[in-house]
DNA sequence: GATAAGGGTTCCAGTAATTGGAAGGTCAAG
DNA sequence: CTTGACCTTCCAATTACTGGAACCCTTATC
C-alpha cells in the first residue's frame, strides 16, 4: 500500500512516516514509480512506533524496543527495564508540573483579577531571593 | 556588574542572559571594552524571566508578562489571564502524562522481566486496533 | 615584556521530533 | 488533455536554549 493508505492505518502522519524512513526507523521499498510500497510488517512496526511514541517513548527509545520487538531471542526483563526508566521519567515530569501547579494555582488565586494594577503574581515573579 | 555576576544573582546561564537579550527581552549597556553592564533594574528582569520560566511560561508569554509589570497602569486581570491560561496547559499536560503513566504502570506490571521473550509490553505495543 | 588564567565577545551549528511549504512527477477519471 | 488527488524531494522553521570555535580584555606572576 501507498503513504497515504498506511497513515491512515496506522495513525502517523505521511510526513511523519518519511521521517521515520529518513532516521531508520522503517526501510519500505519502492515501486516503479518511484512511491514507497509498505507492507504487512511495515504496518506493524508504524502502529508500534504510534503507540510508543503515544506513550511518551523518545525516538531513541523506540529504536530500541523495536529491536527487542525484532528480537526473537530477546529477554522480556530487557523490555521492562526501558519501560520502568521511562516511568520513572514519566514521574519526575509529572512531579515537577505539579509544583508548578500548586504554585501557580495559589498565585492565581491570590489575585484580584480586576482593573487595579497591584498583583501578586507579578509581585512574586519580580522577587530577588536573598 | 558583569554578566557573570549578574548570572550568579538571577540564576540563568550567562548563554541564557545572551541570548534573552538576543530575542529583546533585557537591553544592558555596555562598557567601553564592550562587555554587557547590568544595572538593578536588569537583574529584576533576568530574576523576573527565570521564575516565570521555572513556573514553565513560554518565552511568548514572559514577554506578555514583562510588558505588564513594566506597565504601571496594567490590570491585574490581564496578568491573572495569562496565568489561568497556564494553569490550564499544565493541567492538560499533568492529565496526559498521567494517562500515559497508567497504561504504562499497568504494562510494566504484567510484564515478567525475566529472560523469557514473551512480553506482554511489547504485544500492547504492536498490537494493530479494529 | 611574555604569559597564563579567567573573565568577556561574536557567530555558527546542533538539539528533539516533527511540520510547512515549494516545486515538481504520477495516476485515474471525465 | 486537463483536473485533482496522490506522490516525490529538499529546504526551512519550530522551542529554548547549549556547545564550541576563534578571538579580545584584564590582572597577576615570572
Amino acid at each position: 500500500m501507498n503513504i497515504g493508505e498506511i497513515s491512515e492505518k496506522c495513525g502517523l502522519p505521511a510526513k511523519t512516516i518519511r521521517y521515520y524512513e529518513d532516521i531508520g526507523l522503517v526501510t519500505p521499498n519502492r515501486s516503479d514509480n518511484g512511491y514507497r510500497h509498505f507492507n504487512a510488517n511495515d504496518l506493524h512496526k508504524l502502529t508500534f512506533l504510534c503507540r510508543a511514541r503515544t506513550l511518551g517513548f523518545s525516538i531513541e527509545d523506540c529504536r530500541i524496543l523495536m529491536a527487542l520487538y525484532e528480537d526473537e531471542t530477546r529477554a522480556s526483563s530487557d523490555v521492562k527495564s526501558v519501560a520502568k526508566q521511562h516511568l520513572t521519567r514519566i514521574d519526575e515530569k509529572i512531579a515537577q508540573l505539579q509544583s508548578m501547579r500548586d504554585t501557580l494555582s495559589h498565585l492565581v488565586s491570590e489575585c484580584a483579577g480586576d482593573n487595579r494594577p497591584d498583583c501578586p503574581i507579578l509581585n512574586d515573579l519580580a522577587a530577588v531571593k536573598g
